[in-house]
This record gives structure tokens, sequence and C-alpha cells, in this order.
DNA sequence: AATGCCATGTGAAATGGTGCACAAGCGCCT
DNA sequence: AGGCGCTTGTGCACCATTTCACATGGCATT
């Protein structure tokens, strides 16, 4: 902080970019674990599975103040893109539904190594309240409003079933939470101030059937009567 | 079955046109039961959260059929996607990886419902193998190659920690499997002829980051000295 | 039978993203 | 000091996707 002239960074990321820079930034804190002090684009570009010119056209998007002729340094890239995702700063997230998928994810290392916090889980069931899960106590879902203004939650996961997710996304927005991560396996809505993201695991395996499926049609017309 | 003609369907529906496909199936489903028989392609929009142009655009490329005037049949369409998903033949999975992640998707009735009932579970650790979990007993990577001979498992799903799973992928891979979905976080490589998927729970919440940190700079600047 | 309404199907423009190819610039080596 | 090799930064063309706008055509009502 305080380096002057302040973030100028305002300027619009494709959403694209915006997807990768999580991936990158995987990379670089492998590279810089490692000693790597200094990171081509194209090495970066295998690390993250993207092309090189792709590469160079992201980090033309950040402060990235790469040097010709020699590359990007990495713990820079590092602060510039932990920056741009999100300011640095750890944003506690809340949990709402603690069936199979809402344990494991309270659970799960990712979100903290990431700076998500797991800062509190709460179900409508009245059986699961109160119960210890992850280190956290299970509150019910009308306490939700209280604990995300404890907490300062500005992120929410849900992880209801589906009948219940438009509920517990409204709880969510009403609460004042601004960006949502839903698992529930259903459209829902939300203001347009909030921020969706869907992650649908069935849906993932059924585009994959698709390309089984039309891989073996494809072979099958291939090999018919030549 | 049995129409005649075969499918002309190998004509390649675009990789967007795909991802909607289960959405849209969801919404049909819903609609069937509900004793709905035909539907406009701004109902189905809405219950996608799509524009209704693009819904007939990928219609368009099934045997949608639709009747001007009236809209789509609702029970013709869930079968022309399901068929086109996969053939309307389950295809069972198998899971490499029985952590919090694994346990959970292991139990996830989605996968059952979309058609993908888990077939098997693998792990490395010794002290996980022969428990059982979700109605199956976990039985050691090393026997992947036969439980997937077994089960004709043509998909695999990982959800082992960021370090093992390359390994693990290479061993879907050797074992024939030909579909994958990647939960672990890290980026992981297949030949050509497998397909992948990756889904990213921490990235997920660090592109909400950005959006959310993006959304506040933009009206602390907004609001500075007018 | 004719007419009007309504929803599909699609040509075409607009948009967003990707990847190539090359100019510009930096550091090292002589 | 000068030249060379390496890598960044980017203009441009290509491609996929979205969206609009409208012609096309079925169904119901008169």
């Amino acid at each position: 902080m305080a380096d002057a002239a302040g973030p100028r960074n305002d300027e619009a990321i494709p959403d694209a970019t915006v997807a990768r820079l999580p991936i990158y930034l995987r990379g670089l804190v492998e590279l810089s674990d490692d000693g790597v002090g200094t990171v081509s684009s194209v090495v970066l570009a295998s690390l993250a599975g993207v092309n090189a010119a792709n590469v160079r056209k992201d980090m033309s998007y950040l402060h990235a103040d790469g040097t010709r002729g020699v590359g990007y340094d990495v713990d820079h890239l590092i602060g510039e893109i932990s920056l741009v995702l999100g300011g640095g700063v750890p944003s506690p997230v809340v949990i709402v539904g603690v069936g199979n998928l809402g344990r494991a994810l309270s659970r799960y290392d990712g979100f903290v190594a990431g700076g998500f916090p797991v800062a509190g889980l709460v179900d409508a069931d009245p059986a699961v309240v109160g119960r210890r899960v992850a280190g956290n106590v299970v509150r019910s879902v009308e306490d939700l409003e209280a604990l995300v203004a404890e907490t300062g939650c500005t992120v929410g996961i849900v992880a209801t079933p589906a009948s219940a997710a438009q509920a517990a996304v409204d709880s969510l927005v009403a609460s004042g939470v601004t960006s949502i991560l839903n698992f529930a396996p259903t459209v829902v809505t939300v203001p347009e101030r909030v921020d969706l993201r869907q992650v649908d695991l069935a849906t993932e395996l059924q585009i994959l059937g698709y390309h089984q499926h039309h891989r073996a049609v494809e072979a099958r017309s291939g090999w018919a009567t030549g």
C-alpha cells in the first residue's frame, strides 16, 4: 500500500482472463516455493495449459511489468494477481446447507488456502443445527443475517437441495451477501448487484457423456461400409 | 427407436449448446412432471436463464420438431436431449480418491439421477481401502484397471489431492477410461482421445472475489471527489 | 375456406476471445 | 561500445457464440 498514484486497474479485465488468473496464481506460487525468480510466458503457459500469447495478453491487463528478454518476476506477479483477485484480503464465506456436499466443502482446504475461510455454517434442518462440523457449530438459517453481520461475510455458498436453493439464495441476498456460489442443480435468480456462479456436478458429467456418445457414434459411422 | 432413417445428429453440436442441454433437460423434466405437454422457447429460456433466440438456435441442432405457433413437445424434447447426452444409456463412473470430497460425491444423488451411477471407489491409502462408503467397498488404486474392466466404466472422477491428481488421471487413462472429471486443483494432461473437464472449487470463489473487489474499487472511485 | 395470431427457424450483424506474427526493448557477451 | 539473442507487448485476422429481426408456416376461430 501507499504506492502513490493508486490503482489504475479499474480498466476492466475480460472474464476469460479473470477465469485464468487463479490458475496462473497456483503455478506461480509453486514456482516461488521452488525458488524460481522469473518466468517466461512460455513456461507459465505450459503450467496453466494455455497458449503463450494468451498468457502475455492476459498479463498485459495487469501491471505485469514483464522484462523483455527475461520474463516476468514471479513474486511480483503473485502480488498483482492476488491484488486483483480480491484485494489480497481474505473473504470469509458462509455455507448454507450442511448435507454431504456442505460438509465436504466446509472441510475443503483449498478454500482457506485461496483466502476464503469458512466463517459459518447454517442449515434449515433443526436436527443438524447445533452440531459441530469442521470446527463450526451449525446455526439455524434464521440466524443467517446475524451470522453474516457478525463475521462480515460477503460470500455465500449454497449447498442445499435444488428445492431449497432459491430460498437460500434469497436469504443470503437479504443478509447482504454480494457473491454467491451455487452448487444446487437448479437455476436461481439474483438481483443485478449480486454476482452468481453456478457449479453443477451432474451437468459436468452429462457434458462428458455427450462427447463420449458422440465419439462412439462417429467411430461407428466411420467404420461402417467403406 | 426404430424410426427408420437413423441418426443424422452426427452433425456436431457446438460446445456452448451442449453445455446448456442438461439445464434444458432439468427444466423440461420438471415441466413434464407438472403435466405440461408443450413449451415455447420463451418459457424454456426463462427456465434455463438464457435468451429465447438462443434456445431456438440450440433446438435447431437437435431434432426438436417444434411446431410454429405452438412450441416444442416437452416429452419429445426430453427424449432427444437424453439421446444426445449419452445415448440414453447410463454410464457408470469410478471415483478415485475417497477423501472428504470423494465421499460426498459418492453419495451425491444427482449423479445417479443424471444417469451416472457410482460403480466403484478407489484410493491409494491402505487405511481407507476395504472400508464401505455409500454402499461401495473402497478398493486399491492398483485394482483400478480390473474394476474398470468389470464394471465397464468409461467415466472417471478424480477427487484426490492435487499432488496425486496426474497419477490418478494416468491410471484412469491406462485403464481405458475415456472421460474424466477432475476436481483436484491442478492442471493435468491427458491424451487427445480422452475428454477432460476441470471443476475447481477454490478458483470459482476467486473469480467471485475479483468481481467483488472490482465492484468495491469502482464504487470508491465513483464516490471520490465529485 | 379464409384470416389473424403466434411461435419457430434462420440469415446476418455484433460481440468476445484466441492465436499468429512481428516489431520493440532489455541484458549479456564480446 | 556494439551487436546478438531472447522475450515481451500488440495489431490483426480468424473463429465461435450470441442476439436481433423477420420471413415462414401451423392452428384456431370466424
